[in-house]
Formats: C-alpha cells, sequence, structure tokens
DNA sequence: TGAGGAACATC
DNA sequence: GTCGGAG
DNA sequence: CTCCGACGATGTTCCTCA
C-alpha cells in the first residue's frame, strides 16, 4: 500500500501543512525554505532553511539576515521534527541554489521541490543531482515543447563571436545578465576566449562572493565608465537604461536569456543581439528530469505550468500547474529581476490599429535618442491614413479630443481605473497592491494584471475613440467603470496598457509634444518650425499632423475663436537681471503690473464673443457676464490679458476670483448679488480687424490696443516706461503696494511669440521672508521619485501649548542628491507609518520661501502657503529655532 | 441629508 | 504656480 | 535655453456611502 502523497497546497506561496513549512513564500513566514539567493526568494522570515552557500550569498548581499538560519550542506541531513527528516541537493539554477527533499519517516512519503533548476552542468553552479519522490514540485518556466537550448557550447561560442566581432570594430559589446548568477556564468563561460572583461558595480560585487568558491573565473576589473573601451561590460539588465550606460557611445548590446528563442526577444529588450543563455531548464531538460525522479505525482508552477502540466498528464504521469491563478505571484518577482514578461502572449495578440499604436508607443518608450523615436513615429505616421493620423498623434500625446474646444475631461483617474482593473482580472486588492508597489510603474502594473484574462479582439482607432467620447459622456464612476471594464476585456494587455495610461493622463513614454512636432515635421517633409507654429495656433496636435499631411500648414493663420496659446514670461529674480536683459537692447523696458488672476482670451468679431483660459478651454459658463459685455465692442479683435476679481474701492484677491472658477451653473444672484465681481484687463492685441498682429512689435499692437473703446467690465493695464534697473525698483514697489504680485517687464520691440516662455517677458516677483519648520512626516515619491521620501510635512511651533503644528507640504526646491541624504536620514528616524506616509523624529530643519500666508483648513495650524518651496535644508539649525505660530499670524496679517 | 473622496482646473 | 535636471 | 516631470494650495462638481 502506498503512502499518502504528502500534502501540498499553493496560499500566496507554497505551504506544506503537515510540517508547516514554506518553500519560495514570498512573504516573511515563520519557517521557510529558501531555494537560492535571489532577492524574490528571500523574505524576512522567523527561520530559514537554505544551503549553506546560499546563507553565505545571503550575507554578502544583504548583510546578516534577522532571521534564525538554518544552513545546510549538500545531503546533510536535518531532522525538522518528529515525523519529518529532510536534506538538500543541489539544483543547478545559480551557485549554491538547492533542491530540498522530504521525507515523512512514518510512511517514508517523500516530496521533492527543486526551486529554480537548470539540468545542464553550468559554468559557475553546482550539477543538478536528482532523486526519486513520490511527489514532485518543479517549476517549469520554459514548459513548452518549442524551448530547446542549442548546446551550450554553441551558444557560448556566438556569444563569444558577437564579443570579438563588436571588438574589432572598435565598438563595446555589452552583455545583459542578472548580477547574481547569470552574470557569473557569463564570466566563467568567457574564460577559454581570454577577453578582457569589465562588471558593472553590482556584479562586481557579487563576483567577489563567487571567487571565494571559484577558480576557474577570468581576470575582470570594476566597469570605468570613463574608459569602457576594448572590454566586454557585463552588467545587469536594470541598468541598461541608466544614464551612465546610455551615454556609452558605440555599444553593442546583447540580451542573455532564455526568452531568446523567442523572434520578438530583440524587439522586446532593444538590443542589438540574444542569446539562449539560461539558468533554467528548456523543454528536454524538464523532460529528462522527471524521467529521472519518476514520481508519481507532479505539481508545476511558473511559466508554462499549466501546459507542461497536460504533457506529462498525456505521458501518463498525473500532473497538475500548482494553481494557474496564483502564477502571477511568483512570476513577477522574478519579472522585477531580470525585467522580463515572463508570460509572452503574444500569439493571442490581435493584429488591429490599436495594437500598432501601443507597439509604437511602446517602441517609444523603449528608444532611447531623439532622432531614432522621431524616426520610428515618423515611418509610423506615414502609413496612417488622414483621420487614423489625427488620432494617433492625439493619442500619442495624451489627449482624445480633436476639436480643442469640444475638450472634455474623462473623469477617469487612478481610482475608476483600479477599480476596473481589478474587475476584469477578478484579483483581489492586496495581490493588486503587491503588483503595483513592486512594479511602480503604471504601465507594467496594468500589464501584468490584465495578463491572460482578457479575450483580444480586434480594436481600431475609430472605435477607441468612441471609448473615449462614451467615457466622457458617461455620468459617474460606476457608468465609466463598465466601459472601462468592457474596453480592457476586448483589449490584450499590450493595448490595456496604452489604454489605461491614456486614461489617466500618464503615457510616460518619453514623448514630449515637441518630439512629435519633430516627428510630423519629418513624416512629412515640412519645416519643424512650421509644424510648431501650426500646433500654437490650433492648439491641437492632431489636426497639425492632419494640415502637415495635407501639406497646408503654411495657409494657417490665427482665426477669430481658434484660441492660441499664449505668450509666457520667465521668471528674473531682481530688477538688475531684467535690466540686463532687455534694457541693452533698445534701451527702454515697459512694465506692467503682475495681476493676480487667471490668463484668458477675449475673441470678437461683430458682435460674436468667446472667452478662452490658458490652456484653451471656454470659460462660457463661468464668466458669461463678460463674454456678454464684449458684444458691445465696435471693433474685431483677439484680445490678451487677466480675468481678475475686481471691486471699485475694494481689494480682491485670486482667493475671491476662484470661487467663480470651475463654476457650471451660475444662479442668477450669482453676479448679481454676492458674487465676486470681475474684469478682462487686456495687455496685448492679437488680431485686429481681419489682421494678425503677431508679428508686429508690442509697441505697435499696443498703439492699436489703445485705440480701441472698453465697454463695462473691460479695462487695459497701464505701462510704464523704465529705462535703467531703479526704475524698474521703483515700479516694482509700486506694483506691490496696489497689491499685485509684482511686474511683467515686456521688450517693446519683441512679436508675440506664441506658447513660449521666452525671453522677451520676464516677471518680477516679491519674495518673501522665509519660514524655518520642522518635517514632521515624509512621504515617498511617485514616477522617478517612487523609491525616495521626496514629500516633506512641515510645522511651526504654538508657544502656548508646546505643540508642533503643520503649516505645509513641499519637495520643490531640492536636488536629488539631497533628497537622497534626507530620505536615508528619515528611514532611519522614522517613529512610525501608516501607508506611505511616515511620521519622523522632528529633527531636519527646513527654510521654506513661498509667495504668501493665507488661513486655511487643510493644516491644523490653521494657515498654509502659496507656492511653498525649500530654500535650504538647515543644518546649524535645530527644532528650538523653528518658527512660531505666533510669527506666522504676523506674517499673514501684515 | 451631509460628510468625504475623486477628478479636474486655476494659480 | 514652484523647482531641478537633461538634452 | 527650453522642455519636462514632480511637486504645492485651493476652489467647484459630482458621486458615494453612512
Amino acid at each position: 500500500m502506498p503512502p499518502d502523497p504528502i500534502q501540498v497546497r499553493y496560499a500566496g506561496g507554497i505551504h506544506l501543512p503537515g510540517m508547516d513549512l514554506w518553500l519560495d513564500p514570498h512573504r516573511a513566514k515563520s519557517t521557510a525554505f529558501v531555494s537560492h539567493a535571489h532577492a524574490d526568494h528571500f523574505a524576512k522570515h522567523e527561520t530559514i532553511i537554505c544551503s549553506e552557500r546560499t546563507h553565505a550569498l545571503i550575507r554578502k548581499r544583504y548583510g546578516a539576515p534577522k532571521s534564525k538560519v538554518i544552513p545546510l550542506a549538500y545531503g546533510e541531513r536535518y531532522g525538522f521534527n518528529e515525523d519529518y527528516h529532510l536534506y538538500l541537493l543541489p539544483a543547478g539554477h545559480i551557485f549554491g541554489s538547492a533542491q530540498i527533499y522530504l521525507t515523512r519517516i512514518s510512511d517514508g512519503a517523500t516530496l521533492l521541490y527543486t526551486g529554480d533548476f537548470k539540468v545542464r552542468q553550468s559554468y559557475s553552479a553546482e550539477l543538478i543531482e536528482a532523486e526519486k519522490a513520490d511527489t514532485l514540485i518543479m517549476e517549469t518556466t520554459f514548459g513548452l515543447p518549442h524551448f530547446r537550448f542549442p548546446p551550450t557550447e554553441e551558444i557560448v561560442a556566438s556569444i563569444v563571436k558577437f564579443c570579438r566581432e563588436t571588438l574589432e570594430e572598435n565598438e563595446i559589446p555589452i552583455l545583459f545578465g542578472y548580477s547574481l548568477g547569470k552574470a557569473q556564468e557569463i564570466l566563467a563561460a568567457l574564460t577559454d576566449a581570454r577577453l578582457p572583461v569589465m562588471l558593472h558595480k553590482t556584479v562586481y560585487d557579487m563576483t567577489t562572493v563567487y571567487e571565494q568558491f571559484q577558480e576557474t573565473l577570468p581576470e575582470y576589473t570594476k566597469l570605468d565608465f570613463k574608459a569602457p573601451g576594448g572590454h566586454v561590460l557585463i552588467m545587469p539588465p536594470s541598468v541598461g537604461r541608466s544614464q551612465a550606460v546610455r551615454r556609452l557611445r558605440n555599444t553593442r548590446t546583447a540580451m542573455l536569456s532564455g526568452w531568446a528563442l523567442q523572434s520578438s526577444a530583440i524587439y522586446r529588450y532593444q538590443v542589438d543581439a540574444v542569446f539562449p543563455l539560461s539558468d533554467h531548464a528548456d523543454y528536454p531538460g524538464l523532460m529528462e528530469y522527471v524521467a529521472r525522479v519518476q514520481p508519481k505525482l507532479v505539481y508545476t508552477l511558473h511559466g508554462y505550468a499549466a501546459e507542461f502540466a497536460r504533457d506529462l498528464r498525456e505521458q501518463g504521469t498525473e500532473a497538475w500547474s500548482i494553481l494557474t491563478d496564483n502564477q502571477l505571484d511568483l512570476d513577477l518577482a522574478v519579472d522585477r529581476e531580470i525585467g522580463e514578461i515572463r508570460r509572452d502572449s503574444q500569439e493571442s495578440r490581435v493584429d488591429c490599429e490599436v495594437a500598432v499604436l501601443s507597439d509604437v508607443s511602446q517602441a517609444v518608450a523603449e528608444t532611447t535618442g531623439k532622432r531614432k523615436k522621431t524616426e520610428l513615429l515618423a515611418n509610423y505616421f506615414r502609413t496612417l491614413s488622414p483621420a487614423n493620423l489625427q488620432r494617433a498623434t492625439l493619442f500619442l500625446s495624451g489627449k482624445i479630443f480633436i476639436e480643442p474646444t469640444q475638450r472634455r475631461a474623462l473623469g477617469t483617474g487612478w481610482a475608476v481605473v483600479r477599480k476596473a482593473l481589478l474587475k476584469v482580472s477578478g484579483m483581489n486588492l492586496a495581490r493588486y497592491r503587491d503588483i503595483s508597489q513592486a512594479q511602480s510603474d503604471a504601465g507594467r502594473t496594468t500589464f501584468l494584471v490584465l495578463n491572460g484574462v482578457t479575450r483580444p479582439t480586434a480594436v481600431s482607432l475609430t472605435e477607441l475613440e468612441d471609448v473615449f467620447v462614451s467615457l466622457a459622456n458617461a455620468q459617474g464612476p460606476v457608468a465609466k467603470n463598465e466601459i472601462i471594464c468592457d474596453v480592457l476585456g476586448r483589449l490584450h494587455p499590450s493595448e490595456g496598457r496604452l489604454v489605461v495610461q491614456i486614461l489617466t493622463n500618464d503615457l510616460r513614454i518619453g514623448l514630449k509634444e515637441g518630439l512629435l512636432e519633430e516627428a510630423i515635421a519629418q513624416a512629412f517633409e515640412q519645416p519643424v518650425a512650421t509644424v510648431r507654429e501650426a500646433h500654437m495656433l490650433l492648439g491641437n496636435l492632431g489636426q497639425t499632423a492632419a494640415a502637415a499631411h495635407a501639406k497646408t500648414l503654411n495657409t494657417l493663420s490665427l482665426q477669430p475663436f481658434t484660441p492660441v496659446k499664449c505668450m509666457l514670461a520667465s521668471p528674473e529674480p531682481t530688477a538688475v537681471a531684467i535690466w540686463d536683459r532687455l534694457g541693452c537692447e533698445s534701451n527702454e523696458v515697459w512694465l506692467e503690473d503682475k495681476l493676480d488672476g487667471i490668463r484668458a482670451q477675449f475673441h470678437c468679431v461683430d458682435g460674436r464673443t468667446e472667452l478662452f483660459s490658458r490652456d484653451l478651454r471656454s470659460l462660457e459658463g463661468e464668466f458669461p457676464e463678460v463674454i456678454q459685455a464684449g458684444q458691445a465692442f465696435q471693433d474685431n479683435m483677439v484680445l490678451d490679458g487677466e480675468l481678475i476679481a475686481y471691486a471699485e474701492g475694494k481689494k480682491l484677491s485670486f482667493f475671491d476670483l476662484q470661487k467663480r472658477l470651475g463654476r457650471k451653473r451660475l444662479n442668477g444672484d450669482l453676479f448679481f448679488g454676492e458674487a465676486i465681481p470681475v474684469r478682462f484687463v487686456a495687455f496685448d492685441l492679437l488680431w485686429c480687424n481681419g489682421h494678425s498682429l503677431l508679428k508686429e512689435p508690442l509697441v505697435e499692437r499696443r498703439r492699436l490696443l489703445d485705440e480701441l473703446d472698453l465697454p463695462e467690465h473691460f479695462a487695459i493695464v497701464p505701462v510704464e516706461k523704465a529705462a535703467n534697473a531703479d526704475a524698474i525698483e521703483d515700479a516694482f514697489k509700486q506694483a506691490r503696494l496696489r497689491d499685485n504680485e509684482g511686474l511683467i517687464a515686456k521688450d517693446p520691440q519683441s512679436p508675440y511669440a506664441l506658447g513660449r516662455r521666452g525671453k522677451s517677458w520676464l516677471k518680477l516677483k516679491k519674495a518673501m521672508a522665509t519660514l524655518d519648520v520642522v518635517v514632521v512626516y515624509a512621504e515617498q515619491g511617485h514616477g522617478k521619485r517612487s523609491h525616495v521620501l521626496s514629500d516633506y510635512t512641515f510645522a511651526v511651533r504654538d508657544t502656548e501649548t508646546e505643540q508642533l503644528l503643520v503649516i505645509g507640504k513641499a519637495y520643490s526646491g531640492l536636488t536629488d542628491v539631497e533628497i537622497e541624504d534626507l530620505t536615508e536620514h528619515f528611514t532611519k528616524h522614522t517613529l512610525g507609518k501608516s501607508g506611505n506616509k511616515r511620521e519622523v523624529e522632528p529633527n531636519v530643519i527646513l527654510e521654506i520661501a513661498f509667495d504668501s500666508i493665507n488661513p486655511s483648513k487643510r493644516h491644523n495650524s490653521g494657515y498654509a502657503l502659496r507656492f511653498p518651496r525649500i530654500k535650504a535644508i538647515r543644518q546649524d539649525k535645530t527644532i528650538d529655532d523653528i518658527d512660531t505660530l505666533a510669527n506666522v499670524r504676523k506674517l499673514a496679517e501684515g
């Protein structure tokens, strides 16, 4: 009578309930077997069983673990408890990697768990050993029959050939392989070739550990970015996109991975070559291994687990994927390490317009270098019909609507999208969080969450546009959620990723509008400047692309009721600086008060009037009285100006004006009763009675502006002319007395530069006193700051209660280095955590600059700062030196 | 019904 | 609005 | 020099949930 198999279950990791032992669990457990030293297999378990070599690697890499470690030599028998004993066998994956062999003493039942393994002899890892076992739990990363690696010598020979040829052409070969295991395997494999090798720091560090156990490594040096020439560089894939590596010229890159067998690999890794050097077993290897173990029952996991299990069953061995549903957890960790997407579901990909667009987007994201990006895009643009060209350029610029004036918000932020992703994938929130935290990249997260759960169909760009429009029209998150679920369910994860990126307005593919302009110019052989100009005039890349395609760019001009991108001013700290920049040219600077309102463009032709905001939105609903009053203008014109809150004899501020922003409903009494009165103060004239004035100098535009008869609610900003820095300084003081922010200085000879933050308009703002505050909370940032604590909440002291009261947050003003230093500091001085926010010891003093202090409900000090920025980290000060609430109050009132 | 959150837009 | 960083 | 990303406060709207 054969014994019952040792019970196995899966619960976020493999668990053997009979002995309460976990095998390579992702999260910290009481007792766990750690098969090898890759980071994803190593959590803070209370007790860790691992090979003594793995233990050495872990110690070197992460320092001595706090866990209790039971290091075992291969074959060393260990009595786990009264009923179970175990020993480890080499797994051949990386140095020190082990399988675990368990025996239940009472009935002799046995179980073998492989961890990651390889059957072939490798250069840097022990040769695998197999033993007969009743139950086998094995990894099946390459569990499809077509994964057959060529003989290792052939692979190595081709790698060496690649390196030699690259060096002969005076270029630098770069080999990408994971810093622990793969990199040393490559290094060892290169021994006979006698090529000079440089190792990236992370690889170098791990290699020094290897060296203690291995005599056959060739000579190597640490990567010197200044003189890499003539060397073979080995580095982990993750640093391949780093600045330092990108800066290296004349490189040829190669990825070393089992996935190289797939034809899409070169494209996916964005390298010049791929070689199938793997530390996993290929399909024949997996089969051979099963034959050696002769198991009665097999559980498979990782990669093509279900497929491989099916193949085994067909051969008469009972085999099951341990739980396809849970694969992601384990695969994910590996993905993160080696920068791969495990399951390549290209086969299920449907060739459609959206798929092509997402490929282009992905390629742009992965391409470094402007020229390559624009060329890629230009080639793509040329293949599109005019209508699809509009859509594609819009979507790639993260926009949705072709007509700028019909632009509406989608109302789909991360909250809505996350809900939809959970629904489509059936994933629970905890797992989703794991993925999103591990990735800290919205696109990759989306891909992984959707991977394998959607039924891709062909979707055209028109259909996608329809989805966006219906999203904009849908009312409420519930309705939007449904639409998103529907479209994601019909898309391949690669396409789903793009759609989510567009929905959340977070494309992040290193594609700015400027680059798209260049691509459009290149695609249709137009000068970039012309395309750019057209974009400013049309306010929309879709239309710009269409015009470039139709070769009608030159016929474009400023048209009333088509808002244009407005000219902006650059900040300048002092009057002297302004004079230096503008004065020398024409010996005169024109000064206007910098009004604190909202920028607006007023269009008027024959009594029809329109008002647009700075980003070309119609302000129709918000300021109807201005639009109405403007109908009294006798002339046809386009004005540039500022909408301000204004009442005779009463000081009104931006704060007052904000109450009217974003309003959809204006009750009757809103502007006749208590409403904040408003006026449009013009400072420029862009078009007048049929003529564009953009190219005219400011003097001329202003002359015409001054001739206009102004209706109610309209005014023109006064100009003062200054002939030296002192006069500017003086005017600045006057402007402040008038409660304005400061000055705008203009070159009277300058044309109107659409959309430019140029040097013809400069702004001088008032600098307030600064505040010394202490940081009380620190938070993780986003995007490129997702790995640092870049968000600081700070407080002042209330001398009455001796409490620290929060007055604001800031990150702006610190350099990357300072943020890194502070991250380290706050990590060490954390008092408590809730979510991403951590309370920190109040021992970092910041000097904060700001524009004003206002009463606020947001922070418990009752005050908030406008435009807070960090001026300095005051290492010379302590918490005793920070500003007091009384001080703040004084500044707020003063 | 009212508080609270998300999304968006303005600076 | 602010700022630092990269091309 | 110019663009871009990653950040600040605050207002309204709209929806959800207790």
